[in-house]
DNA sequence: CACTCTCCCTGAAAGC
DNA sequence: TGCTTTCAGGGAGAGT
């Protein structure tokens, strides 16, 4: 759930944490998607925060010795940021004390997510970075870079957004809300799609996303961003999750694509 | 190589 | 009300 505007308002709100020194590191579970590395204590201990980033939906926490920490929000994922008093709550899996009185918490009760460690000069070969695709956000897509990845594709461009080796950052939520910006019918192919709409598509694309960075990321059950306190972006979603809700008098219908659901609105999305 | 499906896990919501 | 079933936003990896 945690797509790239709720990743990039956590890293907003862990900002705080900069120059930080981590005093003591504690975990509470074993297993997450990846075995969390057994020496990650050691590495860390007396390191200080030198940087807060993302690439995509990864959160990168630069130390000053030369590692990364690279944590992922899966499905459930998320950071808190707490003062002393802090007690542990279910799910707290991974804890950071960090110097005056700041503590850093990793929750993620379906434990899709991952914390791992790696030297910073080898981020990028990092087995889940190394074939990371443009940022959804970034300059450098532009609507003839996206035509010739895409216009031999046979895959529906819902799915195609989805795919992380092409255009990183996008989740199925925003796959929705942007296509509906767009007035792209989900179930278009990639080879369907002149480069007029392309464009159409990076413009909507930028747009769903900075918006919903400006709401502060959107929450659903499970989304919470650094201070606990809910985004609010799930408010102004046009038809995720509205199923048979009707926009002006056109309705919204929900399809399966590659397992995943996909909601639209025919009429306002026939290309 | 490109594409599709299943599965990891827990909890919320829906169904009965 | 309470028990059971279904479903979920990510993404790797196996299978075709």
């Amino acid at each position: 759930m945690p797509e790239l505007p709720e990743v990039e308002t956590t890293i907003e709100g862990l900002k705080f944490t900069l120059k930080q020194k981590i005093q003591k590191v504690t975990i509470h579970t074993k297993k997450l998607r990846l075995n969390i590395p057994t020496n990650i204590k050691n590495i860390l201990i007396n390191s200080k925060i030198s940087n807060i980033r993302r690439i995509a939906k990864y959160i990168i926490i630069d130390l000053d010795i030369k590692f990364s920490l690279i944590i992922h929000l899966g499905m459930s994922g998320r950071l808190k940021l707490q003062l002393a008093r802090y007690k542990k709550t279910k799910h707290d899996h991974f804890i950071c004390y960090l110097s005056k009185n700041k503590i850093l918490i990793y929750n993620d009760p379906r434990k899709f997510g991952f914390i791992d460690i790696i030297e910073t000069g080898n981020l990028l070969k990092h087995k889940y970075l190394i074939n990371i695709g443009i940022d959804a956000l970034s300059r450098k897509l532009t609507a003839k870079l996206l035509f010739e990845k895409i216009k031999k594709s046979e895959v529906p461009i819902k799915q195609i957004l989805l795919d992380q080796k092409i255009i990183a950052g996008i989740g199925n939520i925003y796959a929705s809300e942007i296509l509906f910006d767009a007035k792209i019918s989900p179930l278009v192919l990639g080879n369907q799609l002149e480069i007029s709409l392309i464009m159409q598509l990076i413009k909507s694309i930028r747009r769903i996303l900075n918006r919903a960075i400006k709401f502060g990321g959107s929450s659903i059950r499970d989304y919470t961003s650094v201070d606990g306190t809910l985004g609010n972006f799930q408010n102004n979603f046009k038809v995720y999750g509205r199923e048979g809700e009707k926009i002006g008098k056109h309705k919204v219908i929900k399809v399966i694509q590659y397992g995943r659901s996909t909601f639209y609105c025919p009429n306002l999305q026939k290309i």
